[in-house]
RNA sequence: CGCGGGGUGGAGCAGCCAGGUAGCUCGUCGGGCUCAUAACCCGAAGGUCGCAGGUUCAAAUCCUGCCCCCGCAA
């Protein structure tokens, strides 16, 4: 088919790779403009970009998408069909009937769980074993369209959404080409979203990564791995910022009984933590303000004392 | 020129402001103790203090320039 790719993140680039090696033609690329980035400010382009430039595709990176512009630009370009992937924008009723066979998005969830801008990393925050991706019909509202296909796939212990992504995007592409293959021959099935089952995965901001040692290890440890690498898991110790970068549940509990955020230098191992609940975290590795990351251990190391307590 | 922290034996830090003695917690190696241990005791090796200039009788420390790492912000 004729494709026209809207998607932004690396996430998206794993379903323009599958399009592309089943055989499908690209026609353009719309992702968001590119943004000041990193330490110098410098403009970082977005990955499906790179891909595009890579492979001689055009690019669109429009500020305004409801506008019409867009609409009219794509338009002329006569697709077959619109595939979203991570786009970041809500597309308007012009773009999702632009096309004979209208637009199909994936989404990183298991719709109608964990609807929204940041569906893997809400699935590991809140503990789950499971999630998956979803091929659905586009409408006009948040990851609420038919859905046509789900692929599960299951969440290591030691998951981040660092080692998710990468493995939910390839299943994205998969499950991707393979709804293009029978939509065609109408042999897919649209499934209505079970609106009381809806959940919404909102967009990640700074102050989640901050933690709270009254929640329980396991939540905190949930967080941690659910927001890596951004925005991380951060406390404080002293007034200055320290990120948690690995960390387990401390079964020995043995960190000291009192307030949580208590912290104790367990040696050879890390720094185990009084959370809530009775629990405890061992720290393994962090990070310190202005540091390059670093062992726990050696963390502790450096300071003069051998119990402490974070968030002060 | 967006804001800021930092480069000191293998690791993490102190020392710098008030120039002169290389420190701390670990790791490594050797020895000892112990049923045993990531525990404890004794001893040892290992450092051009990021680089280059300057000031000074004397620079890790003061001044100038450069290189590198990182946090914030985005």
């Amino acid at each position: 088919m004729r494709i026209v790719f809207l998607g932004t993140p690396a996430f998206a680039v794993a379903s323009l790779d599958a399009l592309a090696h089943a055989g499908h033609e690209i026609a353009v690329v719309v992702a968001q403009p590119d943004r000041p980035a990193g330490r110098g400010q410098a403009l970082r382009e977005p990955a499906t970009k790179g891909w595009a430039r890579a492979k001689g595709v055009p690019v669109l990176q429009p500020e305004k998408v409801r506008d019409g512009t867009l609409a009219r630009e794509l338009a002329s370009l006569r697709p077959d069909l619109l595939a979203v992937a991570a786009y970041g924008r809500i597309l308007g009723k012009d773009l999702l009937e632009l096309a004979p066979h209208g637009a199909i998005n994936v989404h990183g969830s298991l719709l109608p769980k964990y609807r929204g801008a940041a569906p893997i990393q809400w699935a590991i925050a809140e503990g789950e074993a499971e999630t998956g991706v979803s091929i659905m019909r586009m409408d006009e509202g948040l990851d609420t369209g038919d859905v046509l296909l789900q692929r599960v796939l299951p969440i290591g212990p030691d998951d981040t959404s660092e080692t998710l992504a990468p493995r939910l995007a390839a299943l994205g592409g998969e499950a991707l080409v393979e709804a293009l293959a029978l939509l065609p021959e109408g042999a897919l099935v649209p499934v209505r979203q079970d609106e009381t089952r809806a959940t919404l995965a909102r967009i990640l901001a700074k102050e989640d990564g901050r933690v709270d040692f009254a929640w329980s290890a396991r939540r905190i440890r949930d967080r941690l791995r659910a927001f890596t690498p951004w925005p991380g898991a951060m406390t404080t110790l002293d007034g200055r910022t320290v990120k948690l970068l690995e960390a387990v549940e401390d079964p020995a509990a043995s960190a000291p009984p009192d307030a949580p955020g208590a912290a104790v230098v367990v040696p050879g191992r890390g720094l185990a933590v009084r959370c809530g609940d009775g629990t405890a975290l061992l720290v393994t590795r962090l990070q310190p303000e202005g540091k390059p990351p670093q062992a726990a251990v050696d963390f502790a190391n450096g300071l003069r004392r051998r119990n402490f307590t974070f968030g002060t």
